[in-house]
DNA sequence: AAGGAGGGCAACCGCATGTAC
DNA sequence: TGTACATGCGGTTGCCCTCCT
């Protein structure tokens, strides 16, 4: 291999390969010293023969103080997968939610190990869809629902409940959000500027009271959507106290703002949606990059440092598994004082859902629902909930 | 015990982006 | 505005260790 030096360090005399206990010292040595303000003269301040790219890749992947040593954790691998799935093989980008670990590291073990994990669970460690319907179930549906997946793209977008819970204080029955979106393809889903969503699936969950969790007290995404969303389910001006666009408290001029896609990323306010006393805020990002509705733990971030949501996640789920168990004991409780309204012949979910749309004037009678649990499933959305959505209803949102 | 295969991991390479002039 | 240089990042390489035959 031709032996040539970086642009760095072209006309330097720089040594390769692995680096000694000396050089290391002086690296340290010279860091504590000088700091790495730049690393172009760090070899010569250190007295190393190197270049000050590899000095910068030493300090960085092995010699900084606050590294994590040893195997990753499961929750480790759980949020590199997670955020993995939304980023793909952005390293740096998923190891800024691993604090210790460097992208490096994460790459290493995602190529090591979880991407061969992922495949022995057959499943695309690039799209982390399934990556055959022949692997999967024996149930013809189950493998109808499969091939759907195969055959689009899925995006789950995370329960926003707790935000939403949180703000709105609703009155039963109160949802839960989960929004399913099915794209002819990635590219669309990442770029197109129309949303050719196809569905979204809202499960009901009743939440007993508002929690008094706070969302990481910064940004939230919402998605353009969002507002179709507000609109579809009638969160018209009056719920929307006043949504701002760049400092605009008009409703019109928002649509307006947002339809004529000159929003990009600038910050806008859904204050409609978080409590006046809130410090919480929303930002918009455009559907060309992301359609999704994320939390995020910076202002003005960019989508990627939203990821950051990974984090939030993990608390909404814990707030999610709380409503659950006391929406269980609640429904329990209900069971017991009125069986008419699920009866002994009613334990088939069609049917609860059925009776569900009767209230909400919703037609299910065309709803997949098989295709619906095995795609939410295999998003993992609801790793930390029930492994069946039986004890879910399940409201559909056209 | 020796050698080959495979995996893990540290380090390098080349490109993209940012910044100073 | 263009150029040179510095930095950051993702892909790739190759060394070393372990396991298996």
């Amino acid at each position: 291999m031709q032996q040539m030096g970086h642009h760095c360090c072209s006309k330097q005399k720089v040594k390769r390969g692995l680096w000694s206990p000396e050089e290391d010292e002086k690296l340290i040595r010279c860091i504590a010293t000088h700091g790495h303000g730049c690393w172009s003269s760090v070899p010569k301040l250190a007295g190393l023969e190197r270049c000050g790219k590899s000095c910068r890749l030493r300090w960085i992947n092995y010699l900084r103080p606050d590294l994590k040593r040893g195997s990753f954790s499961a929750q480790e691998e759980r949020i590199i997968i997670d955020v993995h799935r939304i980023l793909g093989n952005r390293w740096a980008q998923i190891a800024k939610h691993l604090p210790g670990r460097t992208d490096n590291e994460v790459k290493n073990f995602w190529n090591s190990c979880i991407k061969k994990k992922l495949m022995a669970q057959g499943i695309d460690p690039k799209t982390h869809n399934l990556i055959s319907s022949s692997t999967s179930g024996s149930a013809s549906s189950y493998n109808n629902a499969c091939n759907n997946i195969n055959n689009h793209h899925i995006y789950l977008q995370q329960p926003t409940s707790s935000i939403y819970h949180s703000h709105h204080q609703l009155n039963s029955p109160q949802k839960m959000m989960v929004m399913v979106r099915d794209y002819p393809s990635m590219d669309m889903m990442k770029n197109t500027q129309e949303i050719p969503a196809t569905f979204n699936v809202t499960s009901v969950l009743p939440v007993q009271q508002p929690r008094p969790y706070r969302p990481l007290s910064d940004l939230v995404s919402i998605p353009s959507t969002n507002l179709d969303y507000c609109q579809n389910n009638n969160l018209t001006n009056s719920n929307i106290n006043y949504l701002s666009v760049n400092g605009s408290t008009n409703l019109e001029s928002c649509v307006s703002l947002m339809d004529s896609g000159n929003i990009g990323h600038k910050p806008i306010s859904y204050s409609s949606l978080v409590d006046p006393s809130s410090d919480i805020g929303f930002e918009q990002f455009s559907s060309s990059e992301e359609n999704c509705l994320w939390a995020s733990s910076g202002k003005g971030e960019s989508f990627e440092e939203a990821t950051v949501a990974l984090q939030l996640t993990q608390q909404l789920q814990d707030c999610e598994e709380q409503d659950k168990q006391n929406y269980q004991k609640q429904r329990q409780e209900q069971e017991n004082v009125n069986v008419k309204d699920i009866s002994a012949g009613d334990t088939d979910r069609r049917d609860q859902i059925n009776s569900l749309s009767s209230l909400n004037n919703t037609n299910f009678s065309n709803f997949d629902f098989e295709f619906i649990d095995s795609t939410i499933m295999s998003c993992g959305i609801y790793n930390n909930m029930s492994s069946s959505m039986d004890d879910q209803l399940i409201a559909w949102d056209c």
